[in-house]
RNA sequence: GGAGGGGUACCCAAGCGGCCAACGGGGGCAGACUGUAAAUCUGCUGGUUUAUACCUUCGUAGGUUCGAAUCCUACCCCCUCCA
């Protein structure tokens, strides 16, 4: 990582764009940066998904560049604002978080976050240590300094009322907190995703009303997930997940379609601008797109892991994809037998290759079981005690199976 | 407080006495094709010691019936409109 660099003025404004959809406004930015002294940079996470994942790690990019630039970075935890429970969805039923649940999931995310932020020069923050002493008729003389038809400029509020679909009253409250933790924390400058651009504007009007400068307010695009259609998010089940394995991480960028890996390179790679239309280029006059694809995995893993296991998990990958090898270091496993022998469908659920016996013959008749390589369609195949085999489910489930006594 | 609508498998959504383990779509999984990509095509998508069989499932608890997701009763929850 970049050593800390002096302050920054004017200079380093074009640094600190780079990939922001949207900086509100870039002028007031450009001034700021121009007092020298280190500017307030927050960025808000919610305490209910201690799991990050790449397009948090967008974000985070750009937190680290701050750091860099020797700002103070505010990592806050909303964990005020997650206790209340998330408004939308009604099949949720989130029941609040308790404290010591907020106190698990924030030390899983600063112990993630710190892979891209520099640890040093974090400043960890819960919005509940005000927030948890603001009593109704603050509540109220903050709810007052908003009015509902600004409200309702949101976008999702906006298409809400117009479809006659309802909108609780606490729903208006947390861009309202949101913004009130910019206010408590006389934040310079506000980074989130675009999604967020009226919570974010929110903090902006508020300190204006509580007598603070407004906030300058930074966007960055949204990372879309392995689908290459909704946003990265852990509900979806289409993310990456930082804290993931060396392999699995690996196989999971390697996953992503053509057009999207470009996309994540732009969101998510060191490289310089230059090195990604060199790369394009050479896509264009015919490199296989794999090859440009293992380069962005190894530089991802490498982050989050170390040069060594992104160099393993490549030729991992290599060997068991490209040259249809059974992988190295499966997991090694034991199962009983029943009496001299154990089914197949039971010894495949034993290893934990599938949920259920049912599932097992299943696939087993769609020709995706095989025992060392060879295909099996004998559902009612017996394995006898002391032998041991290698067992694929599919293309990516493995398992080096004993049976035993 | 009043009137009406609704709770079905991971999600959406049909079914409205037997042919329902439950149409269809999404998602997921598997196979083919490939670069284990995407796209496309095909199949599968409750469970069960190995199954033209059995067991559990359609908000919850009872009831009617030879037989209910489908009818009746009570209860819980959600939504819309009026006040």
């Amino acid at each position: 990582m970049a050593a800390t660099r002096k302050l920054g003025g004017v200079e380093s404004l074009a640094e600190l764009a780079r990939g922001a959809e949207e900086i509100l406004i870039e002028s007031d930015l450009a001034a700021r940066l121009a007092l020298g002294r280190p500017l307030r940079i927050k960025a808000g996470f919610d305490p209910t998904a201690p799991d990050l994942h790449l397009g948090h790690v967008v974000l985070l990019n750009k937190m680290r560049q701050f750091q860099d630039f020797g700002h103070e970075v505010i990592f806050l935890i909303g964990d005020f604002t997650g206790m209340i429970g998330d408004p939308t969805g009604k099949s949720a039923t989130r029941p609040p978080l308790t404290r010591d649940e907020v106190a698990a999931n924030a030390a899983t995310y600063t112990e993630q976050v710190y892979k891209v932020l520099d640890p040093e020069l974090t400043r960890l923050e819960f919005n509940s240590r005000w927030m948890g002493k603001m009593d109704a008729v603050g509540l109220i003389e903050l709810a007052a300094k908003h009015t509902v038809a600004r409200m309702l400029e949101r976008d999702d509020f906006h298409k809400r009322y117009k479809a006659g679909k309802p909108i609780s009253i606490h729903e208006f409250l947390y861009p309202l907190v949101q913004g009130y933790d910019s206010v408590a924390l006389k934040a310079d400058v506000e980074l989130g995703g675009t999604d967020q651009k009226f919570n974010l504007l929110v903090g902006r009007q508020l300190q204006q009303t509580y007598g603070q400068p407004p906030q300058i307010v930074m966007t960055m695009p949204l990372l879309l997930g392995l689908d290459g259609v909704n946003k990265m998010s852990k509900s979806l089940g289409n993310y990456i997940g930082i804290a993931e394995s060396p392999l699995e991480m690996f196989g999971k960028i390697m996953s992503i379609s053509d057009e999207l890996m470009w996309r994540y390179f732009e969101l998510l790679s060191a490289r310089s601008l230059g090195d990604l239309r060199h790369l394009r280029d050479e896509a264009a006059r015919g490199r296989n797109p794999r090859d440009i694809k293992f380069l962005l995995a190894t530089e991802l893993v490498a982050r989050f892991h170390d040069d060594a296991s992104a160099e393993r998990a490549l030729q991992d990958f290599i060997a068991r994809h490209r040259d249809q090898s059974v992988p190295e270091d499966l997991p090694r496993l034991e199962v009983a037998a029943v009496d001299g022998g154990i089914g197949i469908a039971h010894l495949l659920k034993g290893a934990g290759l599938v949920a259920s016996t049912s599932e097992a013959v299943r696939l087993i008749q769609q020709g995706g079981v095989r025992i060392d390589g060879e295909r099996v369609d004998d559902r009612s195949l017996t394995i006898a005690v002391g032998m041991e085999h290698v067992f694929q489910v599919g293309k990516r489930r493995f398992a080096r199976v004993l049976v035993t006594k």
